[in-house]
DNA sequence: ATGGATGAATTGGTCAGGCCACTTGGCCAA
DNA sequence: TTGGCCAAGTGGCCTGACCAATTCATCCAT
């Protein structure tokens, strides 16, 4: 019948097992591997099929693969499941408090270099946010925009891809479905006037107030977020439990 | 001589050219591509080679390989093109500032939450620093753990996330190497004696100091890092770089 | 003895040719 | 028309070999 299992091609299923090695720790961060003649044989499959699997490897990162000396364990510490209970879910609460501590503290940097130019951009972009506030989909990019903006005005290239990756992680499926329900043409509306504040207080190199100003717009960003539906679904603080077991394993 | 980089394996070069194939769009989405064999007296390579190349787009999602069949565009390469020149690279200095940013707001931050047990944790990293100065891989680990413990003190896992992805940004092949000529059992000796400085203003829930100590860690180990750079090897052309970078990015 | 050059062993990179399993599409028979 | 069957096309995998880069122990000159 359904089978299922389409038949996983050898290469693939020799990557797997290599892939678990290294998870487990079998094989330590920087260890050489045995030649790849010597897995052909151990594992019973012929030299190119080892080949493709440490390619396939190698492309995810896990091995450094180096000319004429070995194969190597790569340094990736993505995600190590040395905790026995999995909980590799950060809850919007977590995303927007990390978002706090670190977009204020790049907010207030951008306060102190920031130029007429830049300004200039921040409100080009609140013109754009006035104009779609009645399309989500819309005021999303442009809200991004204006983090990242922000970001720019440091003039640095990885923080700017920084805040762009930490904004886009709230938009896993499941959050996305929760937020339909919140945001609306109000919620950017005052969105928006907490833009225009932190721009003032950029524009007015002002540090600190910069740094109020983007710490009072996520802390509301948070409470929109939670008044709508938080208490229904989520009858507890979620970032608060998953920080208290982090505490302890640390 | 220093090569200074892996001299780029013949797969890549062929996984590169049928990519850009995809990206200019020459390769339509859908579209079957010739078969192996041909494809390999096209490129006139061998047929594990095109095979080997073909398993790298394979996993970067970019052609579906399907057994008895041909292989074919991926549809997924279409949100591929927002970002056409994606070449986020950043050296190893805009590395660090934004590190300095982030993880001086980490440490205040920190130094305002950081309880007895947090202290131990952060005096037991220190401790193994200093039993593995002479240990370059094993001192980074440590050095990478201390960091991501004081992300653990405010206890959002976000921020351990973040913290650990951005140290091992400086990882990529390139820095590596650049980084073996300077890092020795003086320079974690050093790096040491400020992470206890950090240690200490975190102890004594001290933010304006944890924040000093935090942004006075980096900005010399930029200096070791920049003092060294400089007279050791610069004279890479920039082809060669460049190469290694796009090696690199995967 | 010490330090640098050298060559053999090791190891990844590539090639050639072949056989097998799966997919596909058309042919043929019911 | 429908159903199964078959053969060509294609990817999956193997064997065996040679090349190129690296490594390391050895040897020679200082």
């Amino acid at each position: 019948m359904f089978s299922a299992v389409e038949s996983r091609r050898l290469y693939r299923q020799v990557a797997d097992q290599i892939r678990s090695m290294i998870a487990t720790g079998e094989l330590a961060v920087g260890q050489r591997l045995p030649p790849e003649r010597e897995l052909a044989e151990k594992l019973a499959v012929s030299r190119p099929t080892i080949r493709e699997a440490l390619i396939v490897l190698e492309v995810e990162g896990l091995v450094h693969i180096r000319m004429g000396s070995g194969i190597y364990v790569a340094r990736k510490h993505t995600v190590q499941p040395a905790q026995p209970e999995r909980e590799p879910f950060e809850g919007p609460f977590e995303l927007l408090q990390a978002r706090s501590i670190i977009e204020c503290a790049i907010a207030e940097e951008a306060a102190q270099r920031a130029t007429s130019s830049h300004i200039a951009v921040l409100d080009e972009n609140l013109q754009q946010m006035a104009s779609v506030v009645n399309d989500t989909d819309a005021a999303l990019e442009i809200d991004r925009a204006f983090h990242t903006a922000i970001a720019g005005i440091v003039g640095n290239a990885a923080l700017i891809r920084f805040t762009g990756e930490i904004y886009d992680q709230r938009m896993t499926p499941y959050f996305e479905k929760l937020a339909s329900h919140f945001e609306g043409p109000d919620s950017w509306s005052r969105a928006m006037e907490e833009h225009r504040a932190i721009r003032d207080a950029i524009a007015a190199n002002d540090p600190a107030a910069a740094k109020q100003a983007m710490r009072t717009h996520l802390d509301r960003s948070q409470k929109r977020f939670s008044e709508s539906f938080g208490e229904e679904l989520f009858g507890e603080d979620e970032g608060g439990r998953a920080a208290a077991r982090r505490n302890a394993k640390i």
